[in-house]
RNA sequence: UGCCCCGUGGUGUAAUUGGCAACACAAGUGAUUUUGGUUCAUUUAUUCUAGGUUCGAGUCCUAGCGGGGUAGCCA
């Protein structure tokens, strides 16, 4: 994969910091090269937040020279499906990244089980019998300790016997479960005996109807990582008070134990990230789905148009750390653009168009070079039709303009890009004052790329196309899916949703030029002087493509006239 | 209200670990331009506050203030 403006060595993060510290100093590291992993839960689509979590985790495997596994941590069958199995290797591999291997947390469960039987000898661990509700009352609050569960000081022999019952099924779900022995009165609540393992009579979507327990993310995370030779664990910081559990079965178990380290999420400006809210969004029927192009999912970008090289140019800008931020949707934005501005063929298309006479064009039709990519010179030209009748931009035209208006006006120039100055003779308008036509005149002393093409200045250049070669194709513009740049923050009974931006797409039939038709599937193009357009995968047609709008141009234009 | 973490330009990250606060992005200004795009130049900081240690503090210490996380048989 190409990156885009590679970065010069970046300055590390802290991160690759303590890596290096690590194996720097560490004897158990010796001679061993980073082992990250990416532990996604199978219950959702991925998104622009995961995004930065597999660019750190294979980004660190990969300039280390170290290995990256995905692992799927399917420890609740209640919530995960093989449709998200699938979408998430789909998104890692679009992203460019190959996982060195691909695990489960459920290839381990009879591992894990025999860990857990382990620390029951061991006394680290007992079945406790209290009810949700009761187990939620001894474990205390904030502020104040728990207290043991009675069923704590339960003989070895006991515990061995009813754990393994609840491994046979004999209880109903949610009568027993399996605890580990540390200490209810640590002010981190995650250390008051936490469950290890729930009765659960479900269906899972690898082991089947092999269990109906199963274990507790704390209980299979750092154990998981254990077992894949995991040098370093890389989590969000929500998992920091976490950690001592992680170390503490590690350190009970007498095995193998990784270094748990937690870097901040990501918060993205006009965006919502939580999976229940993505969630809601879908099953509300708000967006198309999953992989709407408004939707920050990685599916959804990558249907918006994204490219791949977008998203880890965008990675690196964010950078990694562990303080809570929200990164400006604009830098997403200008991360689409910078990559696509050098590798986007450009091309005429006319969304509002208005029609042009050129009253003094004779009835043929030209052909006139354009220039595909100006920032890549060995893409070449093609060969543009040129007539008498065409269409032109609406906003490009006012009747009563600005003064640092530079484009066409009753009786003004304006260059027709790679054709011809033409001026402004009269403006032609309907019954109700409409402009329907401009009739104009062209000077063809002023032809591009003749001699003296140049001799005359004009301000202005404008977009065009050929009316009769015009092809009428479906374009969608999108815009930001909230209209608020923190969505969460609604007022007193309203939710996110009230947020919502009803203009997020418009659809609309635009004019362009005939190359734009024949365009395949998932092209990605510079609409000149307007934005970038990708051809929609799922709704195109053969000779019929549907185009998203990836994002606009930057517009200095719409700055300036929005000041006055 | 216990415990844990975090406060550096508008935003996001740096700062050789105690030695000239730097980079990217954004925004502004100017130049270039047959895309009002691109490109180039240029402007933008009492490092949360108050003390302390030191020749010297963004960095170390103390206190305060502010933000986040945390009381699932979710991950």
């Amino acid at each position: 994969m190409t990156e885009p403006n590679p970065a010069e060595p970046a300055s590390k993060n802290f991160i690759e910091v303590e890596i290096e510290k690590d194996f720097a100093s560490k004897p158990q590291l010796a001679g061993r090269t980073v082992a990250t992993r990416f532990p996604p839960e199978p219950n959702g689509y991925l998104h622009i937040g995961h995004a930065k979590s597999i660019c750190l985790n294979f980004g660190l495997a990969r300039t280390y020279g170290g290995t990256c596994n995905l692992r799927f941590d399917d420890t609740n069958p209640s919530k995960e499906n093989d449709e998200y199995v699938q979408s998430i290797m789909n998104d890692v591999r679009w992203l460019g990244f190959e996982w060195s291997n691909l695990h489960y947390a459920s290839d381990y469960f009879g591992q894990l089980y025999d860990w857990a039987v382990q620390l029951v000898r061991d006394g680290k661990a007992f079945v406790c019998d209290l009810s949700f509700d009761e187990m939620r009352a001894y474990r205390g609050t904030l502020t104040e300790p728990g207290k043991n569960s009675p069923f704590r000081d339960r003989s070895v022999e006991e515990n061995l016997d009813l754990f393994e019952r609840m491994k046979k099924g004999e209880f109903a779900d949610g009568t027993r479960t399996l605890r580990a022995k540390i200490d209810m009165s640590s002010p981190n609540t995650n250390l008051r005996d936490p469950v290890m393992y729930r009765i659960m009579h479900a269906h899972h979507h690898r082991t089947g109807d092999a269990w109906c327990i199963y274990p507790m993310y704390d209980w299979a995370h750092g154990q998981s990582d254990s077992i894949e030779n995991i040098t370093h664990s890389i989590c969000t910081l929500e998992f920091e008070n976490h950690r001592p559990l992680y170390d503490w079965f590690c350190q009970n178990l007498g095995i193998y134990h990784p270094r748990q380290m937690e870097f901040a999420r990501m918060n993205l400006t006009y965006t919502v990230m939580s999976k229940r809210k993505l969630l809601q969004l879908v099953n509300e029927k708000h967006v198309e789905g999953w992989d709407d192009p408004r939707m920050p999912t990685i599916s959804g970008l990558r249907r918006r148009g994204y490219t791949p090289e977008s998203l880890h140019l965008f990675c690196d800008r964010i950078g990694v750390a562990r303080f809570n931020s929200t990164i400006d949707v604009i830098i997403l934005e200008n991360s689409i653009r910078d990559h696509l501005n050098s590798v986007a063929s450009r091309y005429m298309a006319v969304l509002d168009p208005i029609k042009v006479v050129l009253t003094n064009y004779p009835d043929t039709t030209e052909y006139l070079d354009a220039v595909n990519n100006p920032e890549d010179e060995s893409t070449g030209v093609r060969q543009l039709p040129f007539s008498k009748e065409l269409y032109i931009e609406r906003e490009d035209f006012m009747e009563t303009p600005p003064s640092k208006f530079f484009r066409l006006k009753p009786g003004g120039e304006v260059r027709l890009r790679y054709a011809y100055i033409i001026r402004c003779e009269e403006v032609v308008k309907d019954a109700d004052g409409n402009i329907v036509q401009l009739n104009c005149t062209y000077d063809a002393d002023t032809k591009s790329g003749s001699p003296n093409a140049t001799e005359r200045k004009v301000k202005g250049t404008i977009h065009w196309v050929s009316a009769p070669q015009a092809a009428k194709v479906k374009v969608r513009l999108y815009d930001r899916l909230f209209l608020n740049d923190h969505p969460e923050d609604a007022p007193e009974g309203k939710t996110f949703l009230d947020n919502i931006n009803p203009n997020s797409i418009k659809v609309i039939d635009a004019m362009v030029e005939p190359a734009l038709a024949k365009l395949e599937i998932g092209a990605r193009v510079q609409f000149e002087r307007n934005g970038y357009y990708c051809v929609d995968t799922k709704d195109s047609k053969p000779g019929a493509p549907v185009f998203n709008r990836i994002v606009t141009l930057k517009d200095t234009w719409a700055k300036i006239s929005a000041k006055s």
